[in-house]
DNA sequence: ACTGCTTGATGGAACGTTCCATGATTGTCG
DNA sequence: CGACAATCATGGAACGTTCCATCAAGCAGT
């Protein structure tokens, strides 16, 4: 009630200014329901008045706990986690957490520095939508909160994972070719990103199984624009050419349209594409490009969910969730053309 | 040196393990140099041994500033921000502050919320990448910590911003147009979407000064797809279609090289067209837009400078700064048929 | 009228740091 | 040899909350 005091007001500030003790104002900030109408009223006119607004930071201190998630994020380019973090920070919301995001470059130990920066902020958990950590780092921060991991598969015990089930989306791709009367059905993979090895085994599995293990075909590729142009190159410099090509994601299918099309291949009539991913570019009408989505927002609400069960000790020991992908039908897949 | 304790270990318990004072710990952890080498590494390896970790919430509640930068993005989906984020967390770490994020979803009050959890943690200033919240809500976070707005133009005084300079990338590509030899150069705009204006206003005026006054024309669109598509249908149905379009983004180019391929217009044989912002999908092969490119990284490192500015008291003053495009020529472009 | 219970309100300790004033030990210089 | 710095180390207060034990007042039951 005397100087206008410096800084931001404070809890006790405003039980001065509405003449209660701290421990009344504190109740009414949380709304506790043993406060009478009165006082609450005359507390929360005082606080407007003031611009009181409560310090995170002091009630972290105390409680122990910030009800803040840790996300750390590998790289902000790849829309795929775009959507991961919608589905995540939604969840987080709804069940009383905010977020905190922090995005790693590739400067030489972004990540490492990033990691201690939320784990000194005393996150409550972390979530790692980061294929590039080391396992080491992960396990290290498994021993001071909750781990999950996010688009990648896990051997480490002490950390739950989310991720697509990459096997079963290129067995979605192969059943689409083979229902469309192709039996050619090459593969160019993505060398060893994150998920080719699993789609590559999920697309000779496939085959296998629908009795065309001779026209199983693999060419080395990768996750890139000029992984697909070169994937394409090598198999239509053969003699027996594919009538359709499963191509490892997106952005390499956007390659081998682009390879195509230089050598006067039409696409769906000549040779049928499927990527990858279900990215915007696919959608795009002018690539108009079949795929496999994974359910994004489903895999970062089901990393929230994970982490929360640990958090709130519902479960100790791993969880694996594997995410079911869905086939996109668009205009690069039509039957084989009759010859 | 008793009971071993639950949860981490303090400041405190590792100057018992050490036998001195918290008080020294405080200052080797913090790489004071006051400190004896033989005591420094005592403590540090007392630290070591414990799993010591400093808890940065008991130092922001003393030291009053969280050397935190609160980070609220709109969109993540849109590729234009991930890099303004790059450049925003490398100045940023370069600096001594780590950032923390916030993505706002479409749901109400989501942007109110998100504001609100980064003011109650106590961030030293704010980075505002998103276009989509109200002027009241930003003058009156400006009044609790500073604030920088990113990629949209400010009227308001408290506020600092970063912009593009639209008018010049729209000048630019008019430039690149005529000196091909191109006079019916027609502007598809993009409604009144964020920056939409200023080319417009960009392209008027520079049609102008190149006495092109009188092949000025301007058809109604929008930032998407569907919006370039309806452009060339207006432009191309009349009996005086351009040589060249400029379309008012990226997105919307894509539409307009559809809508062309449809007409069986070539490009750029026929038509030359250019998007705006160079987004990943310009730089496709398959597309490979002659576009304009804003240095987004800069324009991070520019809003991380605008406000430690603020911060450090260098600064009275609003300061808003336009960031000069480039640019970007690819395929989409060619000197007119002859006719 | 006394006990015990409920409701509402309170003061003080605690959270894990940093900062400040001060103390102890040594060295330097006239 | 005494005074005075310089160097290294320390204890306690402060930061803004929450939590806990406690208390005052009112009320019901016997």
């Amino acid at each position: 009630m005397s100087a206008p005091k410096s800084g931001r007001p404070t809890i006790i500030d405003v039980a001065a200014a509405a003449g209660v003790s701290k421990s009344l104002v504190s109740l009414v900030m949380r709304g506790a329901k043993n406060v009478s109408l009165e006082k609450r009223e005359l507390v929360l006119a005082s606080a407007a008045a003031l611009g009181y607004r409560p310090n995170a930071v002091a009630r972290t201190l105390v409680q122990r706990r910030s009800h803040l998630i840790g996300v750390l994020l590998s790289d902000l380019h790849n829309p795929f986690f775009a959507e991961v973090i919608d589905g995540l920070q939604a969840e987080a919301g709804e069940r009383g957490y905010s977020t905190i995001m922090s995005v790693v470059d590739q400067r030489e130990n972004a990540e490492r520095r990033a990691l201690d920066t939320l784990l000194e902020l005393r996150i409550d958990g972390l979530i790692l939508a980061s294929p590039m950590i080391e396992t080491g780092g992960i396990t290290s921060s498994s021993k001071e909160v909750p781990v999950v991991l996010v688009a990648r598969h896990a051997r480490i015990a002490s950390v739950d994972s989310v991720a697509n089930d990459d096997p079963r989306g290129a067995s979605l791709i192969v059943q689409h070719l083979a229902e469309l009367g192709h039996r050619r059905i090459a593969h160019i993979d993505g060398g060893n990103a994150a998920g080719a090895a699993e789609r590559r085994r999920g697309y000779e599995r496939s085959m296998q199984k629908r009795e065309l293990t001779e026209f199983v075909q693999i060419v080395p590729g990768a996750y890139s624009d000029e992984g697909g142009r070169q994937g394409i190159a090598v198999l239509f410099d053969s003699p027996t050419p594919p009538t359709a090509v499963f191509v490892a994601n997106d952005l390499a299918a956007l390659g081998a349209l682009s390879a195509l099309a230089e050598r006067g291949l039409r696409v769906p009539e000549d040779v049928s594409v499927v990527g990858y991913d279900n990215t915007s570019l696919a959608a795009v009408s002018q690539i108009h490009l079949t795929t496999v989505d994974q359910p994004r927002p489903d895999m970062g609400r089901t990393a929230v969910r994970l982490l929360l069960e640990r958090l709130t000790g519902k479960r100790e020991s791993a969880s694996h969730v594997l995410i079911p992908p869905r086939l996109v039908v668009r205009g690069t897949t039509a039957p084989p053309k009759q010859s």
